[in-house]
DNA sequence: GCAAAAGTTTCACTAACGGACAACATTCAC
DNA sequence: GTGAATGTTGTCCGTTAGTGAAACTTTTGC
């Protein structure tokens, strides 16, 4: 594990990401697009502080299958999605259809 | 065919959706359950005033298929929402992360 | 440089699901 | 009522999302 002298995890995102309450900070969009999807669970994931491991074990399910979608590798299932904001990311995922 | 004093779907539109331009009319968002985004493709293909064959003619699906999404019977896959919502409403699909 | 942690890739497997097709039901105009 | 248009439902099948485990690569801290 990386040691850095960020000793909180609150810390650890407020540098990189903001403070909470911000866009930046909380919030990840993005026009649909399948290879995209993996950049804003990754990005997400880092928000949050987690590995992919933490992160898969929350969902329950693999870290090699959460590299996966990362790496737009395999398309995910709404439901799985839903499951992975929720439960891995304690998000919120909305849709949106602009006409 | 429904025939009314109405006489060009930008008549229709407006006059169940409201004019061109306001939210009302251009756009529609959930967050992500299941069960709702049957009523979101519903509503979005009514205010674009297309018959569910039409739709899916459009798409290259069928109106059996189009019929089972927009009664929660069938996930979508997101690729193939993407290609409902480009290809047969002209519309652009986003998605968000609330963290 | 070394070791540990984090991430990627491969392979084998299969239950579940997306999507097609045709038949059926409903709604509507007249 | 009747016929045409629109929407629903049952059945079927090929594809694939997702699992699990293991081997491998990259990154990181010291």
């Amino acid at each position: 594990m990386k040691k850095s002298n960020i000793t909180t995890l609150e810390q650890f995102k407020e540098k990189n990401y903001g403070k909470r309450g911000t866009k930046q900070r909380d919030e990840l969009e993005t026009g649909y697009e399948n290879f995209k999807i993996g950049a804003l669970i990754h990005e997400a994931r880092l928000k949050k502080g987690l590995t992919q491991e933490q992160l898969a074990e929350k969902v329950g399910t693999t870290k090699s299958y959460i590299s996966k979608i990362e790496n737009n590798i395999k398309e995910v299932r709404l439901s799985t999605l839903q499951k992975i904001v929720e439960l891995g990311l304690e998000g919120h995922l909305q849709l949106k259809i602009q006409l």
